[in-house]
RNA sequence: UGCCCGAUGGUGUAAUGGUAGCACAAACGACUCUGACUCGUUUUGUCUAGGUUCAAGUCCUAGUCGGGCAGCCA
């Protein structure tokens, strides 16, 4: 379970708290509401996780509740795995955190015919999360959203337009150059409102004809030239099967969600600028009874090294550049928690970089450190070797096993400890011998001296090659006076190196993850495919310490200077069976390494 | 040649007319049985030009630059 940093981080401000600020002082809504309203057409990620975290940050300190809401209008893109991935990741992510505040709705649930101040209303409210209950999802409103069509229709605020797509398209004009009247706009009630009845009956084949809105085709704003309102598509919706024919639009399906479920703050990012005032202008005419929601934008996360777009991530997943939506290298909230990053970091990342309406480009090094932080704070620390070298003590008997108490976490106020075995054969990494040492080497060379952490300093007498040339062990001396409890063990050396003994040890196959973009904005290329990094994954045979063949997939590790690792999902779990069973680690992060080569 | 949004160190973000601060990054140093962590020091900033004001990053005007808008996608 993540922990919250402590001392908690003062609690987050921006322009859009700013807003809900002064609206809690003018007592404007009764609570505070805001929703999470995900397409359920691929899987969440950064991007998304900004989002959540300011939806459900705003909630929870207001008192206040977010719907999950699916906004699950297109029928041809979303799919029911999406919809769960969603839900788990979102779950996940505010999990011990804004829990409390996540508004689900009663299975099966759409919202109740109500009267407010003697006006005809709708009205779906929030039950907690639970095993009767499941997320909003905006085709839950179909019926209410095709009454409202209705009334705009009534008060002349909508019609029924025969113009195909293409023709739509030239009327209405261009940034800078006013749209046209469709022939259509001037049609009577009566007749819309039997022309509509009849899209909805399936009457008419896809395309044929839309139910627009009558604003101004002529308004500066491109969102105002008689936006559409529905479409005919006679497609299956993986929510409501095959009831409808017709399927509303995002602007005129999200406002009118928004108010059923009496949504207060309705936050988005800033591409929606421009729809904002058809948000408004769809509420007003309908001439609500409740208090309205209202809609405000902030820019989206963008991260260097990294693509934040669901369709550019699609393209990475079915074009086999990752093994799937959760592959460790994907930005997806799935990818991250596989890879072992935990949600608290995730959220401190996001509410780090605060939220404006500046297009801005986040360094990675931002979201490395608050992973680093948080991991360095949790994880237990191992030792591990992932280019082993095999190191013979010449003075230590074979069979001989020497214990050594190894810290669990130098981190925790009263850290403990446990025992790992020294024997006549060890492992260090080859990155931590130099034949011919670079300048300032504080690692082992020939004739030198370097402590095995949490053991003893070692020398190195001589270096065993090949006839290739190849170094295929080193043989030294241990210095058991320097042992903890000998009379040497304050002597200094510059190098402190991992090892694990040859003899008690676990092998285990290691995931090492490397940006998956070589360069900074990938998504300003041309192709982005052609900038994916090849080396993005490499794969190692490492030794391990043995208490890990116990680890468990929730576990976080340091594998003592090397960085932080977990138990990939394909790792079998359960007691090591003889022989060992197969694990595989995933390196979350590595340790940052200040000494350059 | 329309409408909308924006601009504070290398990056991100505070300062709500009154000392330009924080985080990350970078450099250097201290500490160290992790070249990690931690700690210390340092470098670097209000897009431009006018205006209002005792006082402007903040308000006004104009410009420059960047982003968004012409899906029956969201």
């Amino acid at each position: 379970m993540p922990v919250e940093p402590n001392p908690p981080a003062p609690a987050p401000s921006d322009f859009i708290r700013d807003i809900v600020a002064a609206d809690v002082t003018q007592k404007r809504y009764a609570q505070i509401v805001t929703r999470f309203p995900p397409e359920p057409n691929g899987y969440l990620h950064l991007g998304h996780a900004k989002s959540i975290c300011l939806n459900f940050g705003i909630a929870r300190e207001n008192h206040g509740r977010c719907n999950l809401r699916f906004d699950d209008t297109n029928p041809a893109k979303e799919e029911t795995e999406y919809v769960d991935s969603i839900t788990a990741d979102v779950r996940w992510l505010i999990a011990g955190w804004a829990d409390h505040c996540l508004g689900f709705k009663p299975n099966g649930a759409s919202p109740a015919r109500t009267t407010v101040n003697g006006q005809s209303d709708n009205y779906l409210g929030p039950v907690a999360p639970g095993a009767n209950s499941e997320p909003f999802s905006a085709s839950s409103y179909f019926d209410q959203l095709y009454d409202y069509a209705v009334e705009l229709i009534k008060r002349g605020k909508a019609y029924v337009c025969d113009l195909s797509p293409e023709d739509t398209d030239s009327y209405r004009g261009a940034p800078g150059r006013p749209g046209k009247d469709s022939p259509f706009r001037t049609r009577t009630v009566a007749e819309n409102l039997d022309l509509y009845t009849r899209m909805k009956t399936g009457d008419f084949p896809d395309g044929a004809r839309s139910l627009r809105s009558k604003i101004d085709m002529a308004s500066p704003n491109m969102w105002l030239r008689d936006p559409l309102l529905y479409r005919i598509r006679h497609t299956a919706h993986h929510h409501t099967g095959d009831k409808w024919c017709i399927y509303p639009l995002y602007d005129y399906a999200h406002c009118l969600s928004d108010y059923l479920e009496g949504v207060t703050h309705s936050i988005c990012t800033l591409e929606f600028v421009d729809h904002r005032p058809f948000y408004n202008w769809i509420l007003e005419k309908l001439g609500l009874p409740r208090p309205l929601p209202h809609q405000y934008e902030f820019a989206k996360l963008n991260l260097g090294y990294t693509i934040v777009s669901k369709r550019k991530l699609l393209q990475l997943v079915s074009e086999k550049y990752v093994s799937g939506w959760d592959d460790p290298r994907m930005p997806t909230l799935s990818g991250l928690r596989r890879r072992g990053i935990p949600a608290s970091a995730i959220r401190a990342f996001v509410t780090g970089v605060g939220v404006t309406k500046f297009d801005s480009l986040t360094e990675v090094s931002v979201f490395e450190n608050a992973v680093r932080h948080e991991l360095n704070a949790a994880a237990q620390r191992r030792l591990a070797v992932l280019k082993p070298v095999k190191l013979v003590l010449t003075n230590i008997p074979a069979g001989e096993i020497l214990e050594c108490a190894a810290t669990n976490n130098p981190q925790d106020a009263n850290p403990t400890t446990r025992k790992i075995a020294l024997t006549r054969e060890v492992f260090i990494e080859a990155d931590d011998f130099a034949e011919v040492p670079p300048p300032k080497y504080f690692r082992l060379k020939p004739g030198g001296e370097v402590r095995l952490k949490y053991a003893c300093i070692i020398k190195c007498d001589e270096v065993v090659k090949n006839a290739a040339g190849a170094i295929t062990e080193l043989r030294g001396t241990a210095d058991l006076t320097t042992r903890a409890g000998g009379p040497n063990v304050d002597k200094k050396v510059k190098g402190t190196i991992h090892w694990v003994s040859a003899s008690k040890c676990v092998d285990a196959e290691v995931r090492l993850y490397d940006r998956l973009f070589n360069v900074a904005e990938p998504a300003a290329e041309d192709d982005f495919l052609k900038v994916v990094n090849p080396r993005s994954l490499e794969i190692v045979t490492a030794k391990l310490e043995a208490s890990l063949a116990a680890a468990k997939p929730e576990d976080r590790f340091q594998f003592e200077r090397l960085g932080y690792f977990a138990l990939d999902k394909d790792s079998p779990v359960g007691p090591p069976l003889a022989g060992g069973p197969r694990l595989i680690f995933n390196r979350t992060i590595s340790l940052k390494d200040t000494w350059a080569k």
